[in-house]
RNA sequence: GGAGGGGUGGCAGAGCGGUUGAAUGCGCUUGUCUUGAAAACAAGUAUGUCGGUAACGGCAUCGCAGGUUCGAAUCCUGUCCCCUCCGCCA
């Protein structure tokens, strides 16, 4: 959520912030339901704090009221709850305008409205080759991959993965997993995949994004679409100590997406499923130390990238194209020769406070000083199986056999997956 | 699923209709003392919000949401969470 305070302080310029991601929010009214949310606060607090002033009074002479101050007292009382009625009206309106207005993109985001304004920034050594052997093809074929399965068990978008392909999944999961935490300096988290609806607001999945999330209505829990979301959720309501920021951490889970607003894309294969493992890294950082973070962890992402040895491009999005969420974004794409394409295998982005405000997470810049806004920033590190995927396809041998990368071996016990 | 108990400030822990935003202790900050530290002593030490350049003042908050009352941390209802016992279960 932005900062009411200041889209009231200078609402010009978020209103050009947020046309930049093309959107056009309605600053007239916010602004207009701001000066009558002030107003009934004043109003209240005054009658607030004569009925206070009687009262004690009363307290203090240790006395019944007089029936004037019964009858004025609850005249008072009565129009206090008329204006708090019309002011949760009021606070009801600001949030259902406020939650579903995007974050606003930094500076140096590019203009642009759709991906065709994302730049890329820099592309690793090696050649983008073709094979036209698509995992879908390969991985069956191997028999490490059953899509069949996947459809007859929960139906269109699920796969399952067998013998080889699986244990290839759960090395890379445990080898991302240790590199972030023995080497990056991550936590690692194993949080609740089933989260409250105020949690997936805080993350800012809730409420515009409803339409994508597996929900249970009987405890109306809503299952993570993203570890993010949890790990967002980790501090929420808290006020973090003094010296205790920054915070990173990492874990690895399944993300369930319903996928429906991209229907018709990617049908075959494993590109895009209800169901996946991702390892996502998460900071909570002191605000001018963001912009640095972000940079940080996409260099974290990359180094996975590059010990796997997958030729991969970094990508900077376009204002148009940023999450809803977030401030900036990076896409790492990790190019697949079967599929003759780039795989997003990582989104980082910085969402400045916007998730912390909506959340409710403070940090304290020094002992005894007031409490400010953390940024949070979060980032894959990596997305399977996109990343299964690339590997699969990039291992290819003439012999139909895949070769995997070696520093996959000491968690799989073999480099090579042989033709049946 | 059944039966109880409980949620108060950074922590511990009082209060159970009337100067209670909240005793007391611990912790923390600052000051005095000290070469320095410890100890002792003194003062300060929640969050949010409205007004104000500020100083400061008002209001709200004792899990959360309602209700009763002139007045609620204290009474009532709902709800969430935690704990104990029984049952069930990976």
């Amino acid at each position: 959520m932005l900062s009411l305070e200041q889209i009231v302080r200078d609402p010009e310029k978020f209103r050009a912030a947020l046309v930049r991601r093309g959107e056009a929010p309605p600053i007239e009214r916010i602004l207009e339901l701001d000066s009558r949310r002030k107003q009934l606060i004043q109003n209240a607090d005054i009658d607030r704090a004569n009925r206070n002033k009687v009262s004690k009074a009363i307290g203090d002479e240790k006395r019944k009221p007089t029936p004037d101050e019964i009858t004025e007292m609850r005249e008072t009382g009565d129009r206090i709850k008329g204006v708090e009625a019309e002011l949760s009206a009021v606070l009801e309106e600001l949030d259902a305008i406020l939650l579903p207005i995007p974050n606003t993109p930094l500076e140096d985001v590019p203009d642009g409205l759709d991906e065709t304004s994302n730049v890329v920034i820099r592309t690793s050594e090696g050649e983008t080759s073709e094979h036209g052997n698509a995992h879908w093809d390969v991985a069956t074929k191997l028999g490490i991959l059953d899509l069949e399965a996947g459809a007859s068990i929960a139906g269109a978008r699920f796969f399952v993965l067998k013998g080889k392909g699986a244990r290839l999944q759960r090395a890379l999961a445990a080898w991302m997993l240790d590199v972030q935490t023995d080497e990056h300096g991550y936590t690692e988290i194993d949080p609740p995949l089933l989260v409250r609806g105020e949690t997936m607001t805080g993350s800012g999945n809730l409420p515009k994004f409803k339409d994508n999330l597996y929900r249970d209505s009987e405890s109306d829990l809503w299952l993570v679409p993203t570890a993010e979301v949890a790990l967002n959720g980790l501090h929420q309501g808290q006020i973090i100590d003094a010296g205790v920021l920054p915070m990173k951490y990492v874990a690895q889970t399944p993300s369930f997406r319903k996928e429906h607003t991209s229907a018709g894309r990617d049908v075959r294969g494993i590109k895009r499923v209800h169901q996946f493992e991702k390892v996502e890294m998460f900071r909570y950082v002191e605000p001018d130390t963001s912009v640095e973070a972000l940079e940080e962890m996409v260099a974290e992402a990359e180094t996975l990238c590059q010990r796997l040895g997958l030729i991969y491009r970094v990508l900077k999005l376009c204002a148009g194209d940023i999450g809803f969420q977030s401030a900036k974004t990076y896409d790492i794409e990790v190019w697949s020769p079967g599929c003759a394409e780039w795989l997003e295998v990582s989104s980082i982005s910085t969402c400045t406070d916007f998730q912390t405000r909506r959340n409710g997470t403070r940090y304290r810049p020094e002992v005894g000083a007031s409490t400010r806004l953390p940024h949070t920033l979060n980032g894959s590190g990596l997305a399977l199986p996109r990343i299964w995927i690339a590997v699969i396809e990039n291992g290819l041998q003439e012999d139909g056999s895949v070769i995997i990368p070696d520093v996959l071996v000491p968690y799989t016990g073999w480099n090579r997956i042989e033709a049946s």
